[in-house]
DNA sequence: TTATTTTGGGACAAAATTGTCTTAAATCTT
DNA sequence: AAGATTTAAGACAATTTTGTCCCAAAATAA
């Protein structure tokens, strides 16, 4: 049961990471993120400039530069981030990929489906970077291999 | 938010459709199904292909030939279908795609996400196609556009 | 200024998924 | 026996996702 496409997987990775380096000031190189997590250096560079796109990242380049959260983690949380790379639709897919499914025409997992979808939308809607950064930092919780 | 392929999706709408055709005796031709549910009938011929190897169908060539529940559609579950077609392991798998993730080593959103995977896989271990079936000779719920 | 470091952005390649087509095999009908 | 119907199986193409590479732009440092 995977529900994340790679860029999100990685996205999501790189951020944690950031959260959990919450002490270090500055700028975070994108090369030892990548390198840290073993996640390509563009691709996470792509991704990254979604992110910083969409307000969740600021980059500087140059020497020291880096990108860092734009806001602080406890003010993001992965319905933001997920929404951003996945679509802003992201909650609201039939399980059967039938267009306009809902209460009106609804396909026959709908009424279980949207549960399920709600349930996770809440605990995305409630999870910032700011605990899970915590978890790595703390509780040493893996990001990586 | 979408768990499924392409291959998983057609399958389970085509099931459904037999299962809702349950008064039908006889092979139902897979042309049928792809023409009612507006799937390609060689991507469908071949998922049913796996189904039928898997034990799901009972297939026979020919005029009035075509395909059939093996077992009683009150028999097959959700979760069979799936784990064919997905993979034995779908319901195993990390949210960050982690290799290993479990107890013993976590990653951050293990806990929720073991919580968020048990309940579909739950919901999937008893929804039969027999009910699924019913839902939509009986409540008209719909499998295409 | 010049060299170095870093992100930005696009082109391109590889891999996986999805979709199409052709031929074979089995079966029925005439 | 011959032709029609239907699944089986594999080759192949199109599309999407994932990953790589190159060069430009911005900033620092010497």
């Amino acid at each position: 049961m995977k529900i994340l496409s790679k860029a999100s997987v990685y996205g999501l990775r790189a951020l944690m990471y950031l959260a959990s380096e919450k002490d270090r000031t500055g700028y975070l190189s994108i090369g030892e993120i990548s390198e840290k997590l073993n996640i390509s250096f563009h691709f996470l560079t792509k991704t990254f400039q979604i992110l910083t796109q969409h307000g969740i990242l600021e980059s500087y380049r140059g020497p020291n530069g880096g990108i860092a959260l734009k806001k602080p983690a406890d003010e993001i949380f992965l319905t933001d981030i997920v929404k951003i790379i996945e679509g802003e639709d992201f909650f609201d897919k039939c399980l059967l990929g039938l267009p306009g499914c809902g209460v009106e025409a609804p396909c026959p997992v709908h009424d279980f489906w949207k549960d399920a979808k709600k349930a996770v939308k809440l605990e995305f809607d409630i999870t910032s970077l700011a605990e899970l950064g915590a978890k790595v930092s703390d509780e040493r919780m893996r990001l990586g291999v």
